[in-house]
DNA sequence: TGTACATCAGTGAACGCGCGTTCACTGATGTAC
DNA sequence: TGTACATCAGTGAACGCGCGTTCACTGATGTAC
């Protein structure tokens, strides 16, 4: 439970390692549950879901096997429990980073390094949702889908204040946000695969981030929505 | 060894279901081989690499699970053999299209459907492949990401052939032609999800495909490599 | 051409292991009176 | 406040199963003479 406990403070979700007093029932099952999902995503550092046992997880988070099953019916249901705790506050923090900056330029740095802090301190979540991202037919691949389109459909709303942007047909303007959400997800994995602690790797590849979204939105004065594109 | 044998012919690897004549010692050995890779292949439609077993590919292959040694030494080397099966022809196919045509629309045009008509031939190819990218630190990633580079570098190749491109530094370049694999890849991802036979579905994928392209060249000419970008 | 030996792809029994799931249980927490 | 009963998170034994890998083997193909 030790270490289970500190990983489950970096995400803020039970903040106190051992706190006072007497402690109901449906607490204690509460924190069982978050060992649980804690135990898994370290388990997940360098192994894909579908190699992960009921067994090892269970095991890792100090309960016995059959125990499992008093918080998830089976490991998918674990795994999409997961995946909601790794996009839970980033949204929010993507949508605030764009709101709090105006025009282009600082749009794009503020939600390239809102991206980055956030990733940097949930490692093992990120390393999770874009393994598991086309991992197969699963409940988990669908689950990281509907995220990702939450993402993309944010995005779009945002764009949309733009002035050139205002007048794009809907379609239009998600086909721009998916583009620019998957190269954000490129970025990801970029920093995922960098050695840890390298500052230097870390800051050429949010430079590299940066100048990939500039280029997505430098054609988007010239694009033209309607009628024969120019190219 | 039957269906085994019809998945190869898509490859064109041993065109003949039953040759005439006696056959040497090490053409059947390269034919088990082959039925092996068609067999994981086959196993791999609807699974990820990691939860599949040397016994389950022996036993749809025809042979017996010891004899997998015969051929590979593990697992892993069967999955970097799937890799280079499924690149081994697309990159030529792709340098073809854009040499054969001139101009962005042309070579955007005919890269996607050069794409389009290879993915739908080898489904199951392109599927483990976009699924096992990033699936893990293992041996079939890394050859996936190989792979992914030289498709890379043979783009940033002809990009620099056009005119606002040829002064780009080779940095740049490289970055603009990942953006353009990542987006293609998103195609492939997004081919495979569309429901089998849907034609109308295919056409859709394939317009937003060429649209996303425009979107990311459309911004080329306004580009400064050098100095501040005008964003 | 015929014979004797070497090679080696494929066989089949056996091993110890971790798996998911079942089941009846325990004992602390919660609730009704 | 005290007692009797209900709830339910966690236990531990047991099951049948498929796994990767070992080993000694078989018998057709290949080679040397």
């Amino acid at each position: 439970m030790g270490h289970a406990g500190i990983a489950s403070t970096l995400l803020d979700v039970s903040a106190a390692e051992e706190p006072p007093g007497p402690v109901s029932r449906q607490e204690r099952k509460q924190r069982t549950r978050q060992s649980l999902l804690d135990a898994a995503l370290e388990l997940l550092a360098d192994r894909s879901f579908a190699s992960l046992s009921l067994r090892e997880v269970a095991k890792r988070a100090g309960i016995v096997p059959t125990a499992f099953y008093r918080h998830f019916t089976s490991m998918e249901e674990l795994g999409v429990a997961l995946v909601e705790e790794t996009t839970r506050t980033l949204r929010g923090l993507l949508r605030g980073a764009r709101t709090e900056n105006s025009g282009y330029g600082g749009m794009i740095r503020a939600s390239v390094h809102t991206l980055h802090k956030h990733v940097r301190v949930h490692e093992d979540h990120f390393r999770f949702v874009t393994r598991e991202r086309y991992a197969g037919p699963g409940a988990v691949s669908r689950a990281i889908a509907v995220e990702l389109r939450m993402f993309s459909s944010d995005l779009a709303l945002d764009l949309a204040r733009f002035d050139p942007l205002r007048t794009w047909p809907t379609e239009d303007l998600h086909l721009l946000a998916d583009l620019i959400v998957t190269a954000m997800l490129g970025t990801v994995a970029e920093l995922l695969d960098a050695r840890p602690g390298d500052t230097a790797a870390d800051e050429r590849i949010l430079a590299e981030a940066e100048k990939r979204l500039r280029m997505v939105l430098l054609g988007v004065p010239h694009w033209r929505p309607e009628g024969q594109p120019r190219i």
